[in-house]
DNA sequence: GTCTATACTCTGATAGAC
DNA sequence: GTCTATCAGAGTATAGAC
């Protein structure tokens, strides 16, 4: 399994990997092309096949990457004993920070999820969905605590987690529509996050308390 | 221009851009088949290029509908003189029943938005970017006069409005991982639209005030 | 305007030399 | 393992009859 090393570059199957990762995730499984992955790797397109036989196979490696990088220790932590509060700050600041280095990725993950329920099956595999019912448990919990002590307003875990993560994720799925309505070039956009990282715990902690 | 009638159907063009829309929409302009489409429309594939001389003249033709129909009046009325509150009463209620009905039509536009220039242009074309300028003008002035009040905490229009359009679009985004990941099927995503219907204003307005 | 038949291009996949 | 050359199929686009 573990290439003796000396040929050329690293590992060849993984530089392809890392090439489709880019044109996939940008493009689209449809949009991608072999050839264009193969020019980005260095490589000829014969050795894509020789490595994933199929352009569906090298489709389904790329998105298990990203799929395991995306829903990352965020949802452990989700389910841990940390405050709401925490949670919060937590999930703002590893989110905005992770997604500002991949401008494509949500676009990737919500074109795809969409189109081909594979993808989602693939996404909740390796006991993923398990962890996600444990994180709306705890929540709950959590949030019923609030509620009780008069201290939260009456809502569901499914809501607030929702709402927290589309507040993160969707600016980056919206990114060219916000920047071009707004009318702010990149360099604006990355303002905007960052203006975003500092309001926004404060902003959905008022709107979860009574 | 007008059809002097008595051919099959209604208008041919306006049923080749109706099954245009359903499959372009649904699978992106790069999955999208034109042997589909002339199968949706009920026509032969060698009169979708009479009408629309290629694939990309059609897909232009499906997006500019689309934009049409997903910047409504919705952008008019955020400008308007309404109070916050009722625009967020508005707003929400407006896309949450709009998208429900058009489970594609999220991932299309952000798909399409993010992988063509183009598109972008076009969204923005006929004076809407002047639109959108004066929508953030406009809660520019109500913000600060709130928080010159003391009753609103402060923020920037910018955030504010892609909070609202984040908390009301990202559900459709994300809807099969959400489906998936909260674990119930499509009726129990109708139910928590509905709910999210009814609580999201208030979350909203609290998330507003001081 | 609408159809059938077909041309042409793009691209994923394979064969086989090195 | 990696390359060159080539095939085969899918899919867009056109020609031309009706």
């Amino acid at each position: 399994m573990v290439k003796p090393s000396g040929q050329a570059g690293k590992d060849t199957k993984a530089r392809i990997l890392e090439a489709a990762d880019a044109v996939f995730v940008r493009h689209g499984t449809d949009g991608a092309r072999m050839q264009q992955i193969a020019d980005e790797a260095g490589v000829n397109k014969a050795l894509l096949h020789y490595y994933f036989r199929t352009k569906a196979e090298l489709a389904e490696a790329v998105w298990r990457g990203v799929a395991s990088s995306f829903v990352p220790g965020v949802l452990e932590m989700m389910a841990s004993d940390a405050s709401l509060d925490e949670k919060i700050d937590r999930f703002v600041d590893a989110y905005l920070t992770r997604l500002s280095r991949h401008p494509y990725l949500v676009t990737y993950v919500v074109s795809e999820a969409a189109r081909s329920p594979d993808r989602v099956r693939a996404f909740y595999s390796s006991g993923r969905a398990e962890q996600a019912r444990r994180v709306v448990r705890k929540l709950r919990a959590q949030i019923g605590e609030g509620i009780k002590e008069g201290r939260m307003a009456r809502t569901t875990p499914e809501q607030f987690f929702v709402t927290l993560a589309a507040a993160c994720v969707y600016p980056f799925a919206a990114r060219p529509l916000i920047a071009a309505g707004i009318g702010f070039g990149a360099k604006g956009f990355d303002a905007f996050i960052k203006r975003r990282r500092r309001e926004l715990p404060a902003f959905l902690k008022r709107a979860l308390r009574t």
